[in-house]
DNA sequence: GTCTATAGGACGATAGAC
DNA sequence: GTCTATCGTCCTATAGAC
């Protein structure tokens, strides 16, 4: 691996381990196993570093996520598909945690990656919403956009109450409440 | 206001935009007008400060969301209550923010007053749940702590869709999306 | 392209005068 | 109780050798 792709790595896991205003550019480079220099040389500094570490993680998110969306089933088995899926809970979630960085809320460059990728997904998300409704599996009162917001929050809130306490159990909780409000007609007392 | 209140203030402040790893005794200082001396003198350092700091900010939280929450109304209507309650989203939330901030995660002393904060919540909400369903608002078939992990959860991740997107448009279409799916039979289509 | 050296300032804490 | 002075370290960046 190069030593540029070995820095955008490291500042990868260091942003989601520490976040942005804890990283700094000397524990990037000692994990990177690199000089000062390099990351001068390829980088005009800390935020430009990041704002590539930021954009890959961004696209892998999507990359991730639009499997697991396009899989097969129901509408409510793809959304449950979703906030089932395997996650290292207690790490968090490497874009969503960007928010609570009060630099990276400023630099409208820094936030924009985070800020699309939250609304892809939202919008992936209403879509499959719709679907359902159309498939006459959720109610037709539901609006998408809606559901989608709060399938959503209920995942980035999980981790906050995963993170509390110390323990994925809360994340769990959450989406099974979730689920079962959301549960097909004819599922409900399943 | 004494010293030491200025500075456990101007630390509460500090902490919320700016989260702990964020936030230097300097700022601190600067904010309540003291000199380092006078931080010295009454609290051993920044996470003896912050400690003082996170715990009236979880007091004051309890307080606040208790009244929220002991109002009057169905249990649906007090749960309505508490995800509408008036908020200064794009700040987000005070006591969650901290739980990605890695010192804060890392020290146990720390992180108590959050997770307590959260979990009583939690335990708050599935009380009322459970009230719910005895009355017949809610269906049997939920669980009170799921859906009361489920409620916290979108309040807390609504923080983050909407501090991505600089709008606090995202966390109400959330809370709209989870009623929607909250509300008593009876109710739904309305 | 990568390294080390160096810079000026901030960080978190201590010492000691008043 | 509050202040200033000082400390050693880390922060982000630049310079310049190789």
């Amino acid at each position: 691996m190069s030593t540029s792709e070995r820095l955008i790595e490291s500042t990868r896991e260091l942003l989601w381990e520490r976040g942005y205003v804890g990283t700094s550019p000397k524990a990037i480079l000692e994990r990177a196993g690199a000089g000062q220099g390099s990351m001068y040389h390829h980088f005009k500094g800390k935020p430009d570093l990041a704002l590539a570490a930021i954009r890959r993680t961004a696209e892998e998110m999507r990359a991730a996520t639009g499997k697991v969306l396009d899989g097969p089933g129901s509408a409510y088995e793809r959304i449950e598909a979703y906030l089932r899926r395997e996650r290292d809970v207690l790490r968090g979630c490497p874009v969503g945690r960007l928010t609570m960085d009060p630099d990276v809320v400023a630099s409208d460059e820094l936030r924009a990656p985070v800020d699309e990728t939250l609304d892809w997904l939202r919008e992936r998300i209403a879509g499959i919403v719709e679907e359902g409704k159309e498939r006459g599996e959720f109610a037709p009162s539901l609006d998408g956009e809606e559901i989608a917001a709060a399938v959503v929050a209920t995942v980035q809130g999980g981790y906050v109450l995963a993170r509390a306490s110390g323990s994925p159990a809360a994340f769990d909780a959450g989406v099974r409440g979730l689920l079962s409000l959301l549960a097909p007609r004819g599922r409900r007392a399943a």
